[in-house]
DNA sequence: AATGAATGAGCCTTCATTCAT
DNA sequence: GATGAATGAAGGCTCATTCAT
């Protein structure tokens, strides 16, 4: 279970033979919930998974290679996640809240995955794979947009720049959900997500309809 | 307080005689501005300023202790010029928008310090002077706390749980500057938050009012 | 037929199907012009030639394999080529100047060999192969001496201990030759040693003759 | 005695309190001397000479910093050596000959030291400090031709292209002492360049005089 | 307050080599 | 003959930190 990397779409079959880039990629995540990206290191890895150097080396290029592989996955999969949910909502409203909900729920899932691409976003916008990452903001942007634009044109939703749309519908999420992450020791926790899940996707909502 | 780095509150009296601690800071700044806060080396920023490493030491005992005073000299600015602006607001709209446009144009006007601000707060959360920046956070959250509490006894604001607060008002902002700050290369950049400076304002009165 | 080792004799039948074996050695040589013989690695001789690792250990044993090889084929080439122009001289004199001239129309022709035979010859020397290598230098030698012990029974040679004789016949054009190998860059570049050629043909007879 | 650095003028005082630097030079020498130029690594050297990896760094900035100061240090010696020959000969032939015996000399008494300067020039030729290296060569051959000039006026040396004239000269002795340091078994050992000495002397100036 | 030499742990990376398929 | 994943030793380099002056 631990080890999956779409827990969404689960029907392993029998058991894949230890497949070593994905025990890389495991390994790598919990370095990096244990300490930060930055305590992704090639040792780090190498002892939780008992690969050698140079099969990692193998497979990921370079410690950056490791660090961008395991954000794409990551990434993909939330992306995933997030559009099943506003394909399944029925109106604008609905998707909407969808969007929030769907995210937040994701990361209530996978607190440990969604802290690594908080952290590791930069890292890799700063390297090589710039284009890779630039590519990707704009594919999950365009389909954003591609669904928001009918009901803006129906009068749905306020007219509003589109380049705004994403801070106002999911900044609020993501702030919460950032500072939910960062609480580390059980201190002064702020509630979980979950709590205010509604009241999330309401404003949400009342942020961007017409 | 000779060095003042905020431009704003500017009387340096005749000239300091180029104040150490406050090269060091600026340096240490520099690094950041160009390679991320890991930029930051004892090493890079003694050879931008020219100060000694023991000079470093000296002055702020190990790196972090860089990192993390830049961190709160930041910090404080920031919350600074905030509150002014909120202060010199008259009724709850005004404060609401206040709020946001103090913020913004405090990050336009000092796009790497904000960039320094988000990328230095994980650090400085995760080293020894957590109860610090968790005291300057509630103080911060307290004073806006403060200010709200009036406005929504009578009935002005909506009534949200105090947890969310800072995240619906603040969120979108925050998420645009996020944003446009990562963009270092001019290419599918983002333009700046001033264009949408008082969308985003509106944005956040329309969260939060009754 | 760039790809040719010896292009002295070549009477390639029809089209070997791209010989593995040649390919390799090629690509060796490729990389040693470009960053000499420490960069020919298993791993970039595999980039440049697309062969795989074992095929490569298949064929030369281990690293070092292929450096002598290549060695060895460059070096008898070069011997080939030389003793060639010996045998067609006429006389001491013109046997003498052959030496040099032969020598230094082979290193003008095939500049990057004539490098790698440069840099190559220790590492050779201090591996496994040091007899094949001994034996090889002992048999050109010996070829030489043989040549030129009926011209210094007959007095037409100075009387030189024969351990000296290929230091004062080669050392001139080797040393010109192997400075003019090293300017990589056009800068301050040294003549062609097509440029000198007759003076230190020349300066050679005069060295050695009675 | 052995790892002094400029034999030639000693008249050290009472005792160095071990120059760093210097016992890292002389570290890299005698890693070199075991292994060849590529065995000087860091660790060798810090293993030999007790300096720390840090210290190293400190010194010479990275590994090939190392290999080149010690070239240069060589370098420089060997040519005061022979220049030091050079003024103190009368005469033409005197002249041309101490080029040659000086050289000559200096091998023989510094045989690890002049191996390094054969196996280091290549790297450092490749490596940042290539206009030192050009820069040094120039001036040697300067004074070089400088000293010849006269001479080939007043008709007492053959007119030859001064390109040509180190190579004429110095270049047998040069080859021989090569191939002597070359072995390094006393297997079929060459005999020391000394025994040679008078005859190359000599046949650097039939090859040279008018 | 300042200086800079020295330290050593910790990382990343390269590379030759082996081996099952 | 060919392939490429896996191995692990070896080396280079950075960096925070200490300390005598």
């Amino acid at each position: 279970m631990a080890s999956r990397i779409t827990p969404t779409s689960s029907t392993a079959p029998a058991e894949a033979p230890t497949d070593r880039r994905q025990d890389i990629l495991n390994a790598a995540l919990a370095c990096a919930a244990e300490g930060g990206v930055d305590a992704v290191s090639i040792d780090g890895v190498r002892a939780r998974c008992g690969a050698s150097v140079g099969s990692i080396y193998h497979h990921f290029g370079n410690r950056d290679g490791i660090v961008a592989a395991l954000f794409f996955d990551i990434f993909h999969d939330q992306s995933r996640n997030v559009q099943a949910q506003l394909d399944a909502a029925q109106g604008v409203e609905a998707g909407v809240q969808a969007l929030v909900t769907g995210y937040l729920d994701w990361v209530v899932a996978q607190p440990e995955r969604a802290r690594f691409l908080f952290q590791a976003r930069g890292a890799v916008a700063a390297g090589p794979r710039t284009p890779d990452l630039a590519e990707a903001a704009r594919r999950r942007n365009e389909a954003l947009v591609a669904w928001f634009e009918p009901h803006q044109q129906s009068g749905a939703l306020r007219d509003l720049p589109c380049e705004l749309m994403p801070s106002l519908v999911m900044g609020p999420v993501q702030s919460y959900c950032r500072a939910w992450l960062s609480d580390r020791s059980g201190q002064g926790a702020l509630p979980s997500p979950d709590t205010y899940r509604s009241e999330l996707a309401a404003a949400a909502w009342r942020t961007v309809r017409a």
